[in-house]
DNA sequence: CGAACAATTGATCCTCATCAAACCTTGTGG
DNA sequence: CCACAAGGTTTGATGAGGATCAATTGTTCG
């Protein structure tokens, strides 16, 4: 068996799961790694597998005929993705996955998990909680992307993504990105979000470096992020 | 009994129902009736009840702490709304539901609803199915606006109005939305919305008239909403 | 050290939002 | 049946917010 079941748990669509129900999941899961800028799954492939992310990071993206990508999501460890397809036969994955750093995941068939779902109620119902939340916050994004200027979008990337992969340190939070992808996340380009943290840098409120950005003043992008004034 | 169950059979989560489910569900839903601009329900409020219209349209959307709004969809007759809230307990609605016009509706009660998805899987299932369909829907809008022209996102959005709930007339499509109503669906103003209909009219694309649009070449706004180039 | 990649910064341009005013359409009440 | 009000629509003028392009400056790593 390639993975403790007993970690599994961490995975949120699991964390009401038996034992053996873990046990059952290990078993019927391999693993995969995958080097950086290596993709998971493409958008439009057949979606025959779901993954967990077991170490590293990935991103979710929807990319359009032409070529032009966003990015819906950066998933972390033990997070789930690509189990959409898991909900019904014959699908396809609606977004791309690709590895932002060397990666392992383990890929679980979208049969077994359905499989799975079809008699442990729990897990329909947890993975449903999941997708919920997963509406939720790309119908708020939605609404940002139309009614808000590029600087509060921006400040809520960051935010949302100081929760999801920050880590603190004494003199703030660090995150690890790059200006594009931050970029991709807020709906804008690089030069803009260069612009915007090296104003940000200015007040004080951030140190800008390579890959980098350290929120020293966390409370200070809240207020952008959430200001009410226009 | 306030409704006919059979008819039931029309809303897609109840598609695979048993027609005792179908009664059951009919004897526990209640009529409600609203009139144009009467609300549903608004987002933040405790999610009692779960949704499904009978007559009428309705609309769902977003709404920022300062007040600024967003369409998410429109709802036509035998859609299911506000559905989410049967997936967790305590749960609040994750968007405001308004009837555009005066409407009928069935209301579920979450835990009903609740309780019948843990008895019986295929509920759960097609639910699940309805909210992957949802997100996909959400996450194409999303990039859509991040990425593309305003042209093409009125003529998106026209053309999904059109799918959902378009008239087939001999000389087209005819749509009544006012421009105001476009605008929110497309994330622009709706003098935006006036000038590129004003522009599809001069070229034949659409015949425009108040609170009242008909596609005369669909094919013409097909090309529009998908053209590669730029 | 040099190549490759990330970031910054300035200059310019373009798409849209915004504001204002006038125009249509529809329904209502005298 | 007309006048008027209310709401929807059109159109022009203006301006701001960012995108885009180009050039330069870091930074990292083999």
């Amino acid at each position: 068996m390639s993975i403790d079941p007993k970690k599994l748990r961490q995975v949120i669509v699991f964390q009401n799961a038996t034992d053996d129900d873990l046990k059952l999941i290990a078993q019927h899961s391999i693993e995969r790694s995958l080097e950086e800028g290596e993709f998971f799954f493409f958008q439009g492939d057949a979606a025959t597998y779901a993954y967990i992310l077991v170490s590293g990071r990935a991103k979710l993206m929807q990319t359009s005929p032409a070529g032009q990508q966003v990015n819906l999501r950066t998933i972390s460890e033990w997070e789930m993705f690509g189990a959409l397809g898991a909900v019904r036969e014959n699908a396809t994955y609606p977004a791309t996955a690709q590895a932002m750093e060397q990666c392992t995941a383990l890929a679980i068939k979208s049969e077994d998990l359905q499989e799975m779902m079809a008699t442990r109620p729990y897990l329909a119902f947890d993975l449903m909680k999941l997708m919920t939340n997963y509406i939720q916050e790309m119908q708020q994004r939605y609404r940002e992307l139309a009614t808000e200027k590029v600087e509060r979008r921006i400040a809520r990337s960051l935010l949302r993504l100081a929760a999801q992969m920050g880590t603190k340190m004494k003199n703030g939070i660090e995150l690890s990105f790059t200006r594009q992808e931050l970029a991709e996340m807020s709906g804008t380009t690089l030069y803009t979000v260069s612009r915007v943290l090296s104003d940000w840098e200015r007040q004080g409120l951030v140190e800008a470096g390579r890959e980098r950005v350290l929120i020293r003043n966390p409370h200070g992008v809240v207020s952008i992020a959430e200001e009410l004034n226009q």
